[in-house]
DNA sequence: CTAGGGTTAG
């Protein structure tokens, strides 16, 4: 047995050619029993004996003076047992009908076995089957059920050969669940096999077998395949729909699963609670409120609204389309509120955080996350992984690392720390709070790590500006075995990005493609661009770009600019701007990168030029906010900001650093953002000197201890000004500055950053 | 006997 996965599938080759039925069958007459029979015997016993309104004790005491019954006598009680996972009154049942002799009674046995699978008793299971006088299908079913749910599919597997060894013939819901063993081992390669002898005998149409593959397909990410096996099915039901609804949403294309889910309904499909909260979480990712509002009217109408799931479901789309309020009420209107509606709120929150432009509101939604965090105990739950994980997250964003480490003490004393979500959770979060000592501590402390917290602790190598022990630690998660991901490479490749190393960076690109066949992205190709760009090897950067399967992104291209204006080679960088321009850019900041860099060419003709463009295109301003948390304050800043407490004080104090940075050579440069103004053309750009971090970092050296690092999460990216100030002041006040901006983290330690001057941008 | 809420890496 446990040589299963691996060679389950030589296995069970080997076992389909051994079966002589199977090679002498033609493909057209199927080898299904029919298991109707049984359903149709099994109703019959029910509806002409059963007693009514038996009850169950009752029913019980009666049995045990009765010698002489008929073995239908025991369906209406096992199913009791089974509704009420009984094992002990199966037992009780058992022992009568050994006296009685219903032993021999197939149907009898069968529906045991079906009740002991139930209750997990595979052992008293699989002996009541051993001793059935003639064992079928059903019961052969019933067992990989059990195995299944107990989480063995191996074994169930391992029952299915048995089972073709001892000649029955599988049914379609056998095949089904043997799916379903694959399933829950992610096991596409044995599924696949399934499949071929599922076409061969041509049953490729059958409902329950192709819920089965659609699943499959879906948990193994093939959601192409997944909506295959569902266009198959002739006669599609609730489950169908729900499966190919939940194989969208799994796999990443909500809008298809929505539109499924109008079909479904046109043909007169009624959804299910499963079906519901699906489309739900659809309508969350894809932002529909509207459609959400909808659904949430179709739960009212089928009367799901007491549905505890439908609940939660509910309260992820309101919570994450930003009803906080609509969220809070229905939150607070639940009578029976569950922990996975506190995970709701506090995820839901987090979530927020992420959708935010506005970084003040953002921080609210952090504070609020973490206040339910620690309001739930009060409520009489105790949180559980995944509250722990969301709760990190909530911390890392906000880089609060006071928070996460009173959460990481939490998770040790629950003994959730065990749990690699948990672990993996605290090292991003050590990460973002700008400690890579404690993230690698948590790193090495974990039992077992899984891609994602190699992956972490790589790209916090990387983002630390540590790429050698980047790349040693990739070479470690090698040997021990574990597959990286593309994410993974884009640490590897950015940690190359960081240490210069051309030829090693594509190197691991190859070896990403050839060996682990990951298609790159746009991360991939950011990071090589970058390298070359950063050596001059601009011919080398457009190839790179040429060679892209698909069209450059305004990032890939802004990079570009940016790096070419790094490094100080601005002809080409306003080529690349062109380019840029046609591709009519979004993000407020690449406008913003294109008019600092002519204004700062003196080139006033574009300068104008661009304000036109951004005038028409109405580029809005930049959202720029930072906030520092003091003793469970936060503190935000906006540019030029006056309205803080201590203001005075930390303008002054600013302007003390602003002189002794220039006596060691800082050159103020001005930064062009959008005034407030629109209306007059001369006034749509105007110049940010006292950037929103400045002040936020001022504060922070104004009223933190002494030798305490300064922490600062900001809205958007670090301009090229502040980003250079700031180095300055880190060898000033001999501070380890750390800045979280919208895209990377910088940590300013004696007149360096980890970004290697890689991650400015403006 | 088939489908099964939410969490972590860029």
């Amino acid at each position: 047995m446990a040589s299963f996965p691996s060679t389950a599938s030589a296995a069970l080759t080997a076992t389909l050619k051994l079966q002589p039925q199977f090679r002498t069958h033609p493909p057209t007459s199927l080898p299904i029993e029919k298991s109707q029979n049984i359903s149709l015997q099994k109703s019959n016993y029910f509806t002409d004996f059963a007693p009514k309104n038996l009850d169950f004790r009752e029913a019980l005491s009666l049995a045990k003076e009765v010698t002489e019954v008929d073995s239908s006598f025991y369906f209406p009680l096992l199913q009791e047992c089974l509704d009420r996972t009984s094992f002990a009154d199966a037992q009780a049942i058992h022992g009568h009908a050994t006296k009685t002799g219903a032993q021999e009674d197939v149907f009898v046995m069968s529906f045991l076995v079906n009740v002991y699978a139930k209750c997990g008793r595979l052992e008293a299971a699989r002996k009541v089957f051993d001793n059935m006088p003639r064992r079928n299908v059903v019961g052969w079913t019933t067992l990989m059920v059990g195995y299944v749910q107990k989480m063995k599919p191996e074994n169930a597997i391992h029952v299915f050969q048995e089972m073709l060894y001892a000649g029955s013939y599988p049914s379609n819901y056998t095949l089904a669940i043997a799916l379903s063993a694959c399933t829950s081992m992610r096991s596409v390669k044995l599924g696949n096999q399934f499949h071929a002898f599922i076409i061969k005998y041509q049953i490729d149409f059958d409902t329950s077998i192709c819920n089965a593959l659609c699943s499959l397909y879906s948990k193994c990410g093939h959601l192409k395949l997944a909506l295959r096996a569902f266009r198959r099915i002739k006669e599609k039901n609730v489950i169908s729909w729900t499966a190919a609804i939940s194989a969208c949403g799994d796999n990443g294309d909500p809008t298809t699963g929505v539109r499924l889910f109008v079909d479904m309904l046109s043909e007169d499909t009624q959804p299910n609670e499963l079906t519901l909260s699906s489309v739900l979480s659809q309508c969350c990712e894809i932002l529909s409120l509207e459609l959400g509002t909808q659904v949430h009217s179709l739960c009212a109408k089928l009367g799901y609204l007491s549905n505890l799931r439908i609940r939660n479901s509910l309260l992820y789309l309101y919570v994450k389309c930003g009803c906080i309020d609509e969220a809070q009420i229905l939150f607070s209107g639940m009578d029976d509120v569950s922990l996975v509606s506190w995970n709701a709120m506090i995820a839901g929150h987090a979530q927020m955080m992420e959708l935010t432009k506005d970084n003040i509101s953002a921080c609210h939604y952090g504070i609020k996350a973490l206040k339910l965090f620690s309001k739930l105990h009060r409520f009489g739950m105790n949180p559980d992984l995944f509250t722990f994980s969301s709760a990190l997250c909530v911390c890392s964003r906000m880089a609060a690392l006071e928070q996460g480490e009173q959460i990481h003490a939490q998770a040790i004393k629950t003994g959730f720390l065990s749990e690699v979500v948990v672990g993996s959770s605290l090292i991003n979060m050590y990460n973002k709070c700008g400690s890579i000592e404690r993230a690698s501590k948590a790193f090495l402390e974990m039992s077992t790590r899984t891609m994602i917290s190699w992956t972490s602790m790589i790209t916090g190598f990387s983002q630390h500006g540590r790429p050698q022990q980047a790349l040693e630690l990739f070479e470690d998660m090698k040997l021990t075995g574990v597959r990286p991901n593309a994410v993974t490479f884009v640490g590897v490749l950015s940690a190359c990005r960081h240490a210069g190393m051309i030829s090693e960076a594509l190197t691991y690109f190859e070896i990403m493609q050839k060996d682990y066949k990951i298609m790159p992205v746009m991360d991939h190709y950011v990071c090589l661009v970058d390298l070359f760009v950063k050596y001059g090897r601009l011919d080398e950067a457009f190839d790179m770009i040429k060679k892209m399967d698909f069209e450059p992104s305004e990032y890939i291209l802004a990079s570009l600019v940016a790096g070419c204006r790094s490094h100080g080679n601005l002809e080409l960088g306003f080529q690349v701007a062109e380019q840029l321009l046609s591709l009519k850019p979004k993000d407020t900041e690449t406008y913003l990168l294109l008019l600092n860099m002519y204004h700062y060419a003196e080139r006033f003709e574009d300068v104008s030029r661009m304000r036109k463009i951004m005038k028409e295109e109405k580029i809005g301003k930049l959202n720029d906010w930072s906030w520092i948390s003091i003793k469970e304050t936060v503190y935000s800043f906006k540019p030029n900001d006056k309205e803080f407490p201590q203001s005075s004080l930390v303008y002054e104090s600013l302007e003390v650093l602003i002189s002794k940075a220039k006596n060691l050579g800082y050159e103020m440069l001005e930064t062009m953002e959008m005034s407030e103004e629109e209306e007059e053309e001369e006034k749509i750009s105007s110049t940010v000197i006292y950037h929103s971090e400045k002040l936020a970092i001022t504060f922070g050296l104004e009223n933190l201890p002494i030798f305490s690092p300064i922490r600062v999460v900001k809205s958007t990216l670090m301009c090229r000004d502040s980003h250079n100030f700031v180095k300055y002041v880190s060898t000033l006040t001999a501070r380890e500055i750390i800045v979280k901006d919208s895209k990377r983290l910088h940590k300013f330690v004696n007149g360096q950053c980890s970004c290697g001057d890689l991650g400015v941008f403006f």
